[in-house]
DNA sequence: TTGAAAGCGCTACCAA
DNA sequence: TTGGTAGCGCTTTCAA
């Protein structure tokens, strides 16, 4: 077993207190001199020694991790998102200890374990927790934020696209392009962000006295997407337009009704949301509605950050617009 | 500041030593009475105990903790290597720290840092690390793996798709197929992955005495497959087949060539490595080599077992083969 | 089977 | 500016 070097041994190698190291490699080593720190760098560099951060954590009680757990990892939004938070925690200095969600998996069942990491802070994607566990995290004094989701709890903070909104403005945008025959393919019904789309979008709707849409249900992915407009290509329906409540859906539609023999958008339109990267590929050139994630990662940091200062402030919920991105998969009619 | 609750109030709570109340949750908590183990549970529920892993880790001195580098997070490949590790080393009680290496930084930047956490162990992917820093790691005793990196170093681990054998694999398809004037789209110069692709596609040609083949250089982006292959269309060679070294070039690339208004395979063949789930796609529906990710995980976890059991034993490299995946973008002429 | 006590490697307070 | 020292919350001998 190779033997790590501890400050002790730093300082008796240069001959001062074990506190003086400690100081030396503290961030704001204030009172060492000159000279002493030189001694000390120049001892620690000649053993290798390197601080021991469990030693750090438990002596300061905090351990700068921030916990994420991610419940949708291979949906292509993620991991964009994954490696923006990691870009701005690394360059706060706080590490990132991550967290998936398997299959068949609640997010209640592994919040136990994140806490025991007595991580600084909590973002939880894609998902919601009960209000035992927010509960929980609130008594050991963790701050939680749900990205992606909204929230009713009222201990929990969280950042979202503002989904009713977007779907508003598709609900909007393919009227004004004269589709008359709109169907909207729904994620899972237990997310904030299919719920939030679907109902920014039937409202619209009913405000303007339209009831001819249908809804069918699909889960999000591009399999789903692909087998329920293809469904939809062979009943008797004939929509003229399909709102895909995310991008990666609305991939798999177009492939599909390309599969029919049909052109998208001569003989249907299809529009997406999230803009993804494949959004934008010239095969699908899929008009959709952006999420602005940095805008997003921005804005989840400031509230951590606030959280982290003043652990006593309110949970804060801030909603994200997006931006309508008119490519070519809509048509005007 | 709640506080949180320690062993020794629950200790107190129930009546009972401090050190029975670890025992009891100690993993092999050999040694307690049925009728105190029961005390306690009850002592520490009541009052919500959970235990501080952290200061475990300072006893143990181990923490438990993977540490994983992945270099390149937003490649369509990674997201879906991450969530296998996640979910293997989750199901093992390990648990990982992620790290990006952000744009302009090296490895060896970041792995001072990795190695301060005490991670019982190292999975670098898509990236070396210097032979400085693996004699760092050696030192500190914490093992490396390089996943989808083949290593010169003698003191890391690997776990790599055989690239040489697919990139060969390729040329003798495109070859059997009728192909004459094939083009090589490189990756990055410095990716091993590049240069064995890059190795076995000449190496079978150059067995078979052709030489009428051209490389041409793009950086395994979507944005350089499209770039790269509209420039090879507007100049005058006229290739019948395009080997790009790794799937998302390819897709940039049938972009491409679409977007001149020529058939994939019809005009052109076009050919990929990885099989990320975009291959797949209707829209491209990519013949490509895949990579056997799960095999790969496999035997990183398997290797990493051994190497947390033996620490001394020996560094193990493993080639793991992939697979033609025959699809409908390369045509028979 | 249980308890007492000595660390683990740091930080942070208090004195000098 | 430095050193001494008391923890941080656990694990792990060693004794009882």
């Amino acid at each position: 077993m190779p033997k790590r070097i501890t400050s002790i041994e730093v300082a008796q190698h240069a001959g001062v207190s074990q506190s003086t190291v400690s100081r030396v490699f503290s961030e704001d080593s204030p009172n060492v001199a000159e000279k002493t720190r030189n001694r000390v760098l120049k001892a620690a560099h000649e053993l290798g020694y390197r601080p021991n951060v469990i030693a750090r954590m438990m002596s300061r009680r905090e351990t700068n991790i921030i916990g994420i757990v991610m419940a949708n990892m291979t949906s292509p939004f993620y991991p964009y998102v994954l490696d923006k938070f990691l870009q701005r925690f690394q360059a706060l200095d706080k590490q990132v200890l991550l967290f998936t969600v398997a299959q068949g998996q609640l997010v209640d069942d592994i919040l136990p374990l994140v806490l025991q990491y007595q991580v600084d802070a909590l973002i939880i994607t894609s998902a919601t927790l009960s209000s035992d566990m927010a509960d929980e995290c609130a008594r050991t004094g963790t701050p939680v934020i749900l990205f992606n989701r909204t929230v009713s709890d009222s201990h929990v903070s969280a950042v979202c696209a503002d989904n009713v909104k977007g779907g508003r403005m598709i609900a909007e945008y393919l009227i004004k392009t004269g589709h008359q025959h709109i169907v909207y393919m729904a994620g899972p019904a237990n997310t904030s962000t299919n719920n939030d789309r679907e109902q920014g979008f039937k409202t619209y709707l009913r405000e303007q006295g339209i009831r001819d849409w249908m809804r069918v249900q699909a889960d999000y992915t591009y399999e789903s997407g692909y087998a329920v407009a293809t469904e939809l290509m062979q009943s008797d329906t004939t929509p003229d337009a399909i709102f895909c409540a995310n991008d990666i859906m609305a991939v798999g539609a177009i492939d599909a009704i390309r599969a029919q023999g049909l052109q998208v958008p001569d003989d249907i339109s299809v529009i997406g949301f999230d803009d993804i990267p494949m959004a934008s590929w010239g095969a699908y050139n899929l008009t959709t509605v952006s999420q602005d994630v940095k805008m997003m990662i921005d804005k989840t940091i400031t509230i951590l950050q606030q959280k982290l200062d003043q652990p006593d402030s309110q949970p804060a919920v801030e909603l994200v617009e997006g931006q309508l991105i008119i490519r070519g998969s809509v048509k005007s009619r």
